[in-house]
DNA sequence: AATATTGTTCGTAATATTGCGAACAATTTA
DNA sequence: TAAATTGTTCGCAATATTACGAACAATATT
């Protein structure tokens, strides 16, 4: 991966959990044994419509899945991306420490 | 700090993180000894006012501090900011490992 | 004092985000 | 089959983000 697309893999990443709800809504699926949409959504002070709104963003950012079954919708953190952006944010995070001799002070 | 407040800070820390080119500059700032805005412009192919805006996001996140050094201008990442941002994110995706017995597949 | 250098701010345009209610689709239940 | 349940999608409005060139401010240099 070159270091352009590791840039944009993570910002991607860091822009879906640019949203105290949606951050909101992860903590939520990660610390219930079932996580329907009807769960996650009597959780949270605001309508449904938008409800539906971020949890599409944070799948389209791939930090979570969808399953029907039917009539409901599960919902979960995908685990696989979740390591992946893990590693992403502990690597950036490690990158970025200023260098002795740099400006920092 | 409440859950909430910890929420809304990670997702103002992730939203200044979630641009290909903030990244790019973080990552510069970083790995250089000096980091004047002329050299962070240099490196990237974009215009000086947005290069500008891009400072000042990550300013007012306070990911990141400008110094003036006359007539130019010093930036660094702000290094208390920046492990503050670290530990949260390192709190949000250990929290966030699916429970045994949950939905995850 | 005039000019050059360095960045910021302003104004503008295009696009994206956020949030909502209403309409809709799909399935389940009565 | 009719009605209820569960979520998504649509359409809209308000606001925010991204990007740029031009104008500006502040200091340094000649």
């Amino acid at each position: 991966m070159t270091k352009e697309l590791n840039n944009e893999q993570i910002a991607r990443f860091a822009k879906a959990l640019g949203h105290p709800t949606r951050i909101a809504i992860l903590r939520f699926l990660a610390n219930r044994t079932t996580c329907y949409f009807g769960d996650i959504f009597e959780e949270l002070p605001i309508a449904k419509a938008t409800v539906s709104q971020h949890l599409k963003e944070l799948k389209d950012a791939g930090l979570i899945q969808g399953e029907i079954e039917a009539p409901k919708v599960k919902y979960c953190i995908n685990r696989d991306n979740w390591k992946l952006a893990k590693s992403l944010f502990v690597e950036l995070f490690d990158d970025c420490v200023c260098k002795k001799g740099g400006c920092c002070k």
